[in-house]
DNA sequence: AAGTGGTCTAGACCACTGT
DNA sequence: CAGTGGTCTAGACCACTTT
């Protein structure tokens, strides 16, 4: 096993993470100053400070100068700029990842995304796996592969790899095409995300090219009020 | 007045980004190392590392241990949030475009916001406008001005010219970034869209700098049913 | 061996907030 | 006024990659 040595701006991460998972801060709670994390943990105020900073930016703490720093509204981010993996993105956040597998298959698929995968014979791949952030649900992934690109994806664990990694791996991107609309759920994403019908689901449909050929098709749904899309622009 | 101080690490980031966006650096190239940084910009190591690390964070850049910083390979072509302009949207697909002002005001605006804008008194220019595609509501247009980048804005007829146009060309946009969620939208929103309260909204927020301020924050809901977004990366 | 990134410290000055 | 966050410095030690 790898004895992990972490840095120390991790550890005050997690001192101030696991007073909020345990419910003994709530969203708008008070964190401590830099100076009291200081003396509490004896660390210089530099690494209290980027500790601080760093939760400030993967959105789990609010600072105001002159004030304080408080527990920020929990409201997931994703950045589509970086086509990140959402573990990836749990897992900058501190917070635990976990994938159910609810189905993984060789199917025929619909027409449309036969057509849109190239696949003469319509056979590909389908995988439907819920991402959990501690304990909670936070994307259903629904994900048509083609076969030619990656012919091993059956036997993928994908409690341990997320299809996107995978995916990177024995195929490096060359296209991505993204949808986003906000619409109702499904009686199926809804059950899976735990949601009611009436709750809007934010939907990111993602194509991806490999090797000169559409590689996979994925609907991606989010509960609208647990996820956000971010992005920024600098010209 | 707004004399902005940036401070010094913005100002290796600029150094950093201005050698990349001039073409000097393409991807795969090195960047300065952090003593390189040191020496050429007379900033403190710590100051150079914060720099690199957050454009490592952006994905603009990549570093490898023992080795050196990289401009990073994966460029967005395009962002899947691209500025958009919704009257050359409308029009672009050989429809009409009519926008209805329903405000343009001079308010002393939400504490939030005017922290967002830099205000130190709070006044900033307020707008509402819906925007119609063959008279069917398609994007309600909140927005919230900074006086001291658009201080003409409330002298623009917007019936011919979007906000957006009058104010790429008053003060060209240096950076925007960009929130999307799924909502239920509120009553007002509702009713200028013609929706059920039951109805997703596809909500955009987006702030824009301009001239090293931040120039103004728009809410822009959108009837899920009817809008959705689209992008595209190449590498 | 020299260079590089990763981290950490113990100070410092500033602007702002709240009392 | 004391407390807070925002920034910055000039050092330091380490593990790693390159030569």
């Amino acid at each position: 096993m790898n004895a992990v040595v972490k840095p120390l701006y991790e550890l005050v991460k997690n001192h101030v993470l696991g007073r909020i998972r345990s419910g003994e801060l709530k969203p708008g709670a008070r964190v401590e100053s830099e100076y009291e994390l200081v003396r509490a943990l004896k660390v210089s105020r530099m690494t209290a400070n980027r500790a601080l900073r760093e939760l400030v930016q993967s959105g789990v703490l609010a600072r105001v100068p002159g004030s304080g720093t408080f527990v920020a509204d929990l409201r997931s981010a994703a950045h589509p700029l970086q086509i990140r993996n959402i573990a990836a993105e749990i897992q900058g956040r501190g917070h635990v990842h976990r994938a159910r597998v609810m189905l993984k298959e060789l199917v025929k698929c619909p027409a449309e995304i036969a057509r849109l995968l190239g696949l003469s014979d319509g056979l590909a791949f389908h995988s439907l796996i819920v991402h959990h952030e501690n304990e909670a649900p936070l994307q259903v992934e629904e994900r048509f592969v083609n076969p030619f690109v990656a012919p091993d994806y059956m036997s993928v664990d994908f409690t341990r790899t997320t299809p996107h990694e995978y995916l990177m791996a024995v195929a490096p991107l060359e296209r991505v095409e993204h949808v986003v609309r906000a619409m109702a759920p499904n009686p199926t994403v809804a059950s899976l995300l735990q949601l009611e019908l009436s709750e809007p689901v934010l939907l990111i449909e993602r194509t991806t090219w490999s090797q000169e050929l559409p590689a996979s098709f994925a609907c991606l749904y989010h509960a609208g009020s647990r996820f956000e899309l971010r992005g920024v622009f600098s010209i």
